[in-house]
DNA sequence: CAATCTCTCTACCATTTGGTAGACAAATGA
DNA sequence: TCATTTGTCTACCAAATGGTAGAGAGATTG
């Protein structure tokens, strides 16, 4: 058991860093230190460990949203949603890595898996924002469904990219780190276009 | 000389939406209609032409550029330059996914491009917000290098990936396709989340 | 005309790929 | 105790990979 769970390890690491089809069945069982055909004992074939890898993360993450949906206000569930996306793919990188590759590999079971986990929610939001824009919290030409998209895609494009774009951001140590700067400029481009001027200072 | 930039052509294409270790020469070529050695003539190996290509998209880019930071205001030259990102890539996606898959399967080479290429620009840009941030126009809490790498991966990132994740944008005539929406809503953000309030507006 | 150059081809090659067969040892359970 | 299950291994396999050798057709040039 604990085996599988080491192969499930080291092939999200692999398949981030160097991608699925840049990765072989040899290089992964290497990386635990068994012979390949162990490791196809545990998984059948490389596209079922991939399955296995894709689903471990979703459970993950699926373990962690419905909670966020019940925060009280419109702002606080908001911030909390932000603050949960950013620190899921920032915590470990190689997640935000992997879901940007398949999204590139593998479009169409993309799609599928979006419209069961992230759609739903991508319309409540949407709703809510809509709501929130004719109570003039939120400013009047949002598009609330497309900046959610915008949003989801800077948190984790930048992510998974950060390390590599750290080259032209030339060091400020009075800012902090490159990935904390990072993920403070992420969140105050999200909140700063999205409230009006007078909800959006604090 | 036309088979050439016909492979080149073929091979952008497939790079973009397969990957590198995921299109084989063998493809590519029948992709071209010729066999195998015949494009080993004119590449003399599947890295060599990975090269060109991408040598054949910075060029590309490289002749729009220089143009920009012609422009007279602040103002005038971001939403050029804005304008001409977004563009640059929204006119061929498959730009944004090579981009994108580079960045991801070979960091260090793609560290030195961008220190040649687009660091000298975005600390250029970080000196002008920074400026105008004095004068009041920019907002304070800008952090302006983050900005403009945010700015810059939701710009690429969002293109790479807009027509897969347009599953999640529930259609909306009234708002125009789902990559328009994309394009408004990106420049809608980077604008707003960087004027102070009473310049933004127009 | 003869020689060279450009380009495409067929035929091949060593290596790596994902995957299988089946032997064997250790643990498990009746 | 004996049979089965669980897990790892060695030895293999067919197919695909990137790449080479070298023949030959057509155009170019001395």
């Amino acid at each position: 058991m604990d085996v599988r769970h080491q192969i499930l390890t080291q092939a999200t690491r692999l398949f981030a860093e160097q991608g699925y089809d840049g990765t072989s069945v040899q290089e992964i069982a290497d990386a635990v230190g068994i012979r390949k055909p162990s490791l196809l004992y545990h998984f059948r074939s490389k596209d079922e460990l991939r399955e296995n890898v894709l689903a471990e993360m979703l459970a993950h993450w699926n373990s962690v949203l419905p909670g966020l949906l019940l925060k009280a206000s419109t702002e606080e569930r908001f911030d909390a949603t932000m603050q949960a996306l950013t620190e899921f793919f920032i915590e470990d990188p190689d997640r935000a890595r992997l879901f940007l590759r398949e999204t590139l590999d593998r479009p169409e079971q993309m799609e599928t898996m979006l419209t069961a986990f992230v759609q739903p929610w991508v319309e409540l939001l949407g709703g809510q924002l809509e709501r929130a824009k004719e109570q003039g919290l939120v400013r009047a030409d949002v598009d609330p469904q497309a900046y959610a998209v915008e949003v989801i895609t800077m948190a984790v494009a930048g992510t998974a990219v950060i390390d590599t774009l750290q080259t032209i951001l030339p060091d400020d140590p009075a800012r902090g780190s490159t990935r904390k700067r990072h993920a403070r400029e992420l969140i105050r481009v999200a909140r700063s276009s999205l409230y009006t001027e007078s909800e959006g200072e604090n």
